[in-house]
DNA sequence: CAGTGAGCGAGCTTCCGCTTGACTT
């Protein structure tokens, strides 16, 4: 549609020339460029264009903390460049991202061109949330202009962000040492590993003995399964994991001799089925936490390798195809044109059956402003294996879990028959009744398990791996309520509870965003600001304070308790709302 | 007279969030 809108006002125009679009990222103006034909000159502004210099604190606080902002370095080149095509136009369109950073950028292009420069021409703000023809056709018939609330809460987010960094990192520099930083972001994040280690430092190991039989049908000894101790007398033990824990050895003991000498009768069988749900597709967080978690990256690699799918791939002859939506997103929406795409590769792949409706989901971050569509890729068609031999290594990994996690996010429901099996102990020499409990469960119906399931997080390490033991399939033998079964192996071993694990990268950033602290934009650059710094070092994959770390944080606990606290920002970001309404 | 050293002042470090290249580590 606006290819074909004709210029009613190049006429009046003594050098007629075109429209200027303006938008963020290069990669963002050729598929714009696209869409709109030759009639436009749309220019990337590569990011803010105008800030406040980091040399000085550039906020006069005695004058209404009035700001003063400068170009920034490079940003020249690319305002003169602006500057001549818009000299030539009739009309800008400030297409920047619709959120709070894209109205501030918008407004300080203006301003930096200028009320010269804009004399005489039209300036229309337009917003899309996706970039799909559609999407942006009704942008540019619907537009609108500037939000200056908006401008206002970010530019109150900017100042207060320097007061803060630059009045407490100074305070660093005179009582502990020379270069360190502080921030209402990275003193957050340096204060949860802090908060953590202190926990495991103060953690105190609980011993307990762990129950584990193998049984035997008594119809045929071959047919053998596992049951781990239910409940003692009835009483039952931690109802989420629906084990009886044992305390010590002597009542270990007593159990193991009750149960080499007990009977075993089924008393319970319980079969019910149970429906799994896909997972939501990638945002920027959720995408550094998987890619972590099945290909080791961390979120540096994984953003690297996301920008070279976003901005582009040559696939053969033509121009480069961009493969993937935008990587820093926190939306989990899917354009409604992808989805009809994707439904109708499931149905023709998969069959019917694996696609119901289409799916919505919630984002679960706080804060979330959505400007930008998940992360997936931009055909359905483009399969992993079909351009896999244009991809270096990192970008095939990564674009084979964007696309199979945004075709599983579409798919029907996995069903499964979940069965749980009580066996009845009694008469040993105690008099005691044991309840033994074995699970099992057998997939009826993959649904979305047949393309891609999310990877669990592996909280503790290598326990044995039949204690873990919550397979998405197992299967269990046939029992019958009734039917007696025999021993065939009793295990009881001492334990020790475990301290709470240490934050890997993505653990970090997943309770960062879950906090509202930090966007997808700088979720990478979080961890290494705190690591540069030394505030901690990596253990393995686990971050540990350093002793620098925890002078500092603690410092900051001290003197400056509300920016320390993880509730600042979520208040910033309510009083920010009320600012732009 | 030349070399030494006390004392003083100036300059530097730093934030968060938006985006790509630019090159010298």
């Amino acid at each position: 549609m606006a290819n074909a809108k004709s210029k009613t006002t190049a006429a009046a125009n003594p050098m007629p020339g075109k429209d200027v679009v303006i938008v963020e990222s290069p990669a963002k103006a050729r598929t714009i460029g696209r869409f709109l034909g030759s009639d436009y000159d749309v220019i990337a502004t590569k990011g803010h264009m105008r800030g406040l210099a980091s040399k000085g604190m550039n906020v006069d606080i005695e004058n209404d903390f009035e700001p003063t902002y400068s170009l920034e370095r490079g940003s020249g080149v690319v305002l003169t460049e602006i500057k001549k095509k818009v000299r030539r136009a009739d009309i800008i369109y400030l297409a920047t991202d619709p959120d709070r950073e894209g109205e501030a950028i918008a407004w300080h292009l203006l301003e930096a061109l200028g009320p010269k420069a804009l004399a005489g021409k039209e300036v229309r703000r337009v917003v899309f949330h996706e970039i799909t023809r559609s999407a942006v056709d009704e942008a540019f018939a619907d537009h609108g202009v500037l939000d200056m609330d908006l401008v206002m809460a970010q530019q109150a987010r900017r100042i207060l962000d320097r007061l803060v960094g630059y009045t407490v990192s100074p305070v660093l520099w005179r009582t502990v040492r020379r270069g360190l930083s502080a921030g209402r972001v990275q003193s957050v994040a340096l204060r949860l590993t802090v908060d953590r280690e202190r926990e495991i430092e103060a953690f105190n190991p609980v011993e307990y003995w762990s129950v584990l039989t193998r049984l035997a049908k008594s119809a045929d000894s071959s047919l053998k399964f596992r049951a781990t101790l239910h409940a003692i007398d009835g009483k039952g033990g931690d109802a989420k994991s629906g084990r009886y824990l044992v305390n010590n050895q002597e009542e270990s003991a007593k159990l193991v001799a009750d149960l080499e000498a007990s009977a075993y009768q089924v008393t319970k069988v319980v079969k019910r089925e149970t429906k799994s749900r896909p997972t939501a597709p990638f945002t920027t967080s959720s995408l550094q936490q998987e890619a972590a978690r099945r290909l080791r990256f961390n979120a540096e690699r994984t953003m690297r390798a996301a920008q070279g799918l976003y901005e582009g791939i040559q696939l053969g002859s033509g121009d480069p195809v961009g493969l993937i939506t935008y990587m820093r997103t926190d939306s989990t929406n899917l354009a409604t044109t992808a989805v009809a795409e994707i439904g109708d590769f499931i149905k023709n792949k998969y069959g019917a059956d694996y696609f119901g409706r289409p799916r919505v989901y919630r984002t679960r971050s706080k804060n979330a402003q959505e400007a930008h569509e998940a992360i997936r890729a931009t055909s359905v068609m483009r399969t992993p294996e079909s351009i896999a031999t244009h991809l270096s290594s990192d970008q095939r990994s990564l674009y084979d879990l964007i696309w199979k996690r945004m075709v599983a996010s579409q798919m029907t429901d996995s069903v499964s028959d979940a069965t749980t099996v009580d066996i009845e102990a009694t008469g040993g020499p105690s008099g005691t009744s044991y309840t033994l409990r074995a699970t099992g469960s057998v997939l009826k119906f993959q649904g979305f398990r047949a393309v891609y399931v999310e990877a669990r997080d592996t909280i503790t390490e290598s326990d044995d791996s039949e204690e873990n033991g919550s397979d998405t399939s197992r299967s269990l033998v046939p029992l019958d309520e009734g039917e007696t079964v025999n021993l065939d192996e009793l295990k009881s071993e001492q334990k020790f509870t475990r301290p709470p694990a240490r934050y890997s990268e993505a653990m970090l950033i997943r309770t960062l965003e879950e906090n509202g602290i930090g966007r997808p934009s700088t979720f990478a650059g979080i961890v290494s600001t705190i690591e540069r710094r030394v505030y901690v070092e990596r253990e393995g994959t686990r971050f540990k304070p350093t002793m620098l770390g925890i002078v500092v944080s603690d410092y900051l606990v001290q003197w400056f308790p509300d920016i320390m606290d993880t509730g600042f920002t979520a208040s910033m970001e309510e009083k920010l709302d009320e600012v732009s309404r």
